[in-house]
RNA sequence: GGGAACAUAGCUCAGCUGGUUAGAGCAUUCCGUUCACAUCGGAAAGGUCACAAGUUCGAAUCUUGUUGUUCCCACCA
């Protein structure tokens, strides 16, 4: 049992929401197997069993997995207000609330922050270790973090099932996630292929589009003059623009507006590319814009996505005149490949050299100053060079089509509604996804090779792949040659095993149906039945975890996704390390408590709206906290002579228009919130029912009643001493409590912590339950 | 270039499918208290609902346009 003291003066969370923590950790409250009536914890078959007879008494909340190392901010704690309010919510209103932690490992981002923080002291570098000793090491290091990210998810009141928190590398997972590449694999729509990628020079990786963002930057553009193989009439060259002249030695084309007046007699024609000798032809697209430039594009396909676009597309369209790629960019950003004397330079002396030779062989027009927005690693910021590598694809061709239809279907609603135009924008627009890194902290690809595997930038411009010194044309060739295999064991001695991790979204995209399979739960508590996360994630982790689970099990993981705002720091600016504006929730906590800093996440908000961290809000919010404190110690000493409540019938008390007045209005806000709830509009009915306790309930009727509670005078006369008065006290006093239940009851999704606290001295039924988490809902009828 | 959201009191924002006199919190001004709470109570002041046109008996709300702010996406070489 609960053992709280009602200390006086003001309320002061310091001492009641550790002791809360405590007495919720200490019992099993927060576990699906919890069972209200017994106040027992089921087994696992039991609530399999229940669950299967009754599938609508299961709520399922899949966590969304935080970066496992280091504390989050108080922006990435906000998620977990909204998530326990709809868990608190359901748990009172009957249903088996699941409500599953885990932790993510990070990929890209968790491997830089690992080296620096972690191994860069000690002297080591992946230099200096093996792989299997970074993975081990990390693995201790990252399972040590995450006790510290746990604490901040209890603390906020998140109330998980924290048994079951589950890390994305532990073993069963693992398996699972590699089963489900095995499957995608069978399934046609995987692929090992040289493409381009966007390739950042400081990890060593390939990135998704999604996993890059653009900087802006003043840079040259450069004039640059190709001359015609031979002249038409009086033309004798056509010129180009460009801001990086080294990437013209992989030219393969120039391509022109078909509908241009100026270069429709050049098309078919070809150029004589400077430099190295080559003769490329002139083609045609329409998605060359006229007006940039000279509205002469040159096309490296090797070396920037738009032009291998193009590339494609003509090819696709003029196949007997097909123009090819020529890689001159090897991954460590070096010169590579049919370039003469420009081999092996590093590509800002190759710009510098090529624009020297331009000027001195007069084919150097001009350069002018323009704003350009480039391309850079999301991580740590380097410029993105786009090459031509070996990656594995998923073929999303099929997956997205799904993937829109289940939303644009309604099998799955996004909050906020607007939100899905995003959604639907971006699967439209999505291309085949790369999903190999070339990191060691993440999930190793199941595919095995037999001997070595050497992936070469050939002086022919070529990438290419040797397998045992056996040239390959692509993987399935090489599965087809016995060379390959894909497998989550090895195959036998002598086979090594891609070197290549998976992108981290492969892993936690999967992240509903592994985690609910790793506890045998898929059955019965999958679909899920709300995701919860920040909108800024939507198209990164939300369409992804649609798509897999999708291919996965045939069934939408979730049927709602809320999207939460992005919380700002108190300047109003986004938080980060480097504006130094991080606030943690150790900053707030102790002043104000987790009940204030859960109130300033919901209330008055909606979804997708981001807001501020505001110091007044929370010390208003902190007021209203402590209404609650002394309104509550009010009604129990002030009905402490009343006989077991819950046995009176509302009908059996002569019940003053006041107290009936009160009735009515917490019975009708019971049922808004529970509307508002379920229509996931938490955070404006928040706001009535704060004023209806503070204004309605705290100012008007406390004050009303008061007259009637009384038993003396203020020089110490007994008074109301008439039965009819007696009657009427008793009314006042029942009103009193039967009222600040309702009230304690719907607050308590919102602020669980005082709730819980005062639940405790609450006169309830020997039948009620102890935890104010498993008492029933107050609504009625919905 | 495309898309989305926003523009309401000094500040931060509510106002859901159009219906009396447009609301809350904070801030401001005045008044009040000693038997829950000064982390309080009562009251006041404060708005041409960005602008314009339209639909309507009626518009902050719906439509169109204009202006401004924010965010997202995209191929300006």
């Amino acid at each position: 049992m609960a053992n709280f003291e009602l200390f006086k003066g003001p309320y002061n969370p310091q001492i009641t929401e550790p002791a809360v923590l405590e007495y919720w950790e200490r019992n099993s409250f927060s576990k699906p197997e919890y069972n209200a009536q017994t106040k027992q914890v089921d087994s696992l078959d039991e609530l399999k069993k229940e669950l299967t007879q009754h599938p609508e008494k299961k709520f399922t909340l899949i966590n969304p997995p935080p970066n496992a190392y280091g504390r989050p901010h108080l922006g990435n704690i906000s998620g977990y207000a909204y998530q326990d309010l709809m868990g608190r919510f359901w748990r009172m209103k009957g249903k088996r609330v699941l409500l599953f932690p885990g932790k993510d490992h990070a990929g890209i981002q968790g491997e830089i922050v690992v080296l620096r923080e972690h191994f860069r002291q000690q002297g080591k570098s992946k230099q200096t270790m093996t792989r299997e000793e970074f993975y081990a090491e990390t693995y201790e290091y990252f399972t040590e973090m995450m006790a510290a990210a746990l604490q901040d998810e209890k603390r906020i009141g998140l109330s998980a099932d924290f048994e079951r928190n589950v890390f994305t590398l532990d073993p069963t997972i693992v398996k699972n996630v590699l089963t489900t590449f095995e499957k995608l694999y069978e399934a046609n729509k995987v692929y090992k292929g040289v493409r381009i990628v966007n390739w950042c020079t400081s990890c060593q990786t390939a990135l998704a589009d999604i996993d890059t963002e653009k900087k802006e930057r003043e840079a040259p553009m450069y004039y640059l003059r190709y001359p015609l193989v031979e002249p038409v009439g009086n033309i004798t060259h056509i010129t180009v623009a460009t801001t990086r002249p080294e990437t013209m030695l992989g030219d393969t084309a120039i391509v022109v507006h078909p509908e241009d007046e100026r270069y429709k007699q050049l098309h078919g024609r070809k150029v004589l590319l400077p430099l190295v000798k080559r003769e490329i032809p002139i083609i045609t697209d329409t998605q060359v814009d006229r007006e940039v430039g000279t509205g002469c594009l040159k096309l490296t396909p090797a070396h920037a996505p738009e032009d291998y676009e193009i590339m494609l597309r003509w090819n696709e369209n003029n196949p007997d005149k097909a123009v090819g790629w020529i890689n001159v960019i090897d991954p460590q950003g070096m010169m590579c490949g049919p370039i003469g004397k420009f081999r092996d330079m590093s590509s800002d002396a190759a710009m510098n050299q090529v624009l020297s030779d331009f000027k001195e062989q007069q084919l150097y027009e001009k350069e002018e100053l323009q704003s350009q927005r480039i391309p850079v690693c999301e991580r740590c910021k380097s410029i993105i060079q786009p090459l031509m590598s070996s990656q594995w694809f998923i073929r999303v061709d099929e997956m997205k089509e799904q993937a829109l239809t289940a939303v644009m279907e309604g099998s799955i609603t996004i909050h906020p509604k607007y939100m899905t135009k995003k959604y639907t924008h971006w699967m439209k627009n999505l291309r085949d996804w790369p999903i190999s890194r070339a990191l060691w902290w993440g999930y190793r690809f199941p595919v095995w090779y037999k001997g070595s595997l050497e992936t070469t930038y050939g002086d022919d411009g070529n990438v290419s792949e040797k397998i045992g010194g056996i040239a390959v044309n692509d993987f399935a060739d090489a599965v087809a040659q016995g060379l390959a295999i894909v497998s989550q064991s090895s195959p036998g001695e002598g086979w090594i095993q891609d070197e290549n991790v998976f992108d981290t979204w492969f892993s936690s995209g999967q992240w509903p149906y592994v985690t609910l399979e790793k506890e045998g739960l898929l059955d019965c508590m999958y679909p899920t039945d709300t995701m919860e996360t920040g909108y800024d994630i939507l198209e990164l982790w939300v369409s992804r975890m649609i798509m897999l689970g999708l291919f996965r099990t045939g069934k939408i993981p979730f049927k709602d996704v809320y999207l939460h705002g992005i919380v700002k720091a108190e300047d109003g600016q986004k938080m980060s390390k480097s504006k130094g504006n991080v606030v943690s929730l150790d900053d707030l906590v102790g002043e104000f408590g987790a009940d204030a800093i859960r109130m300033l996440y919901i209330v008055g908000n909606k979804a997708g709206a981001s807001y501020r961290i505001d110091r007044e809000k929370l010390a208003g919010n902190r007021n209203f906290l402590n209404k609650i404190w002394n309104a509550s110690k009010y009604v129990f000493f002030s009905t402490a002579d009343l006989q077991e409540p819950w046995e009176v019938t509302q009908a059996s008390l002569s019940l003053a228009e006041e107290d009936k007045a009160i009735i009515a209005e917490v019975e009708k806000l019971s049922e808004q919130v529970s509307k508002k709830i379920q229509n996931f509009r938490f955070g404006l009915v928040a706001v009535d029912l704060i004023q209806s306790f503070w204004h309605s309930f705290c100012d008007v009727y406390l004050e009303q009643v008061k007259a009637r509670l009384y038993t003396k005078d203020k020089e110490g006369n007994p008074i109301n001493t008439s039965p009819e008065q007696q009657a009427s006290r008793r009314a006042g006093q029942w009103t009193l409590w039967y009222v600040l239940g309702v009230y304690l009851k719907l607050l308590h999704p919102y602020v669980p912590f005082i709730t819980e606290y005062l639940w405790a001295s609450y006169p309830k039924s020997p039948t009620d339950s102890e935890t104010i988490m498993h008492t029933a809902w107050p609504d009625k009828h919905t």
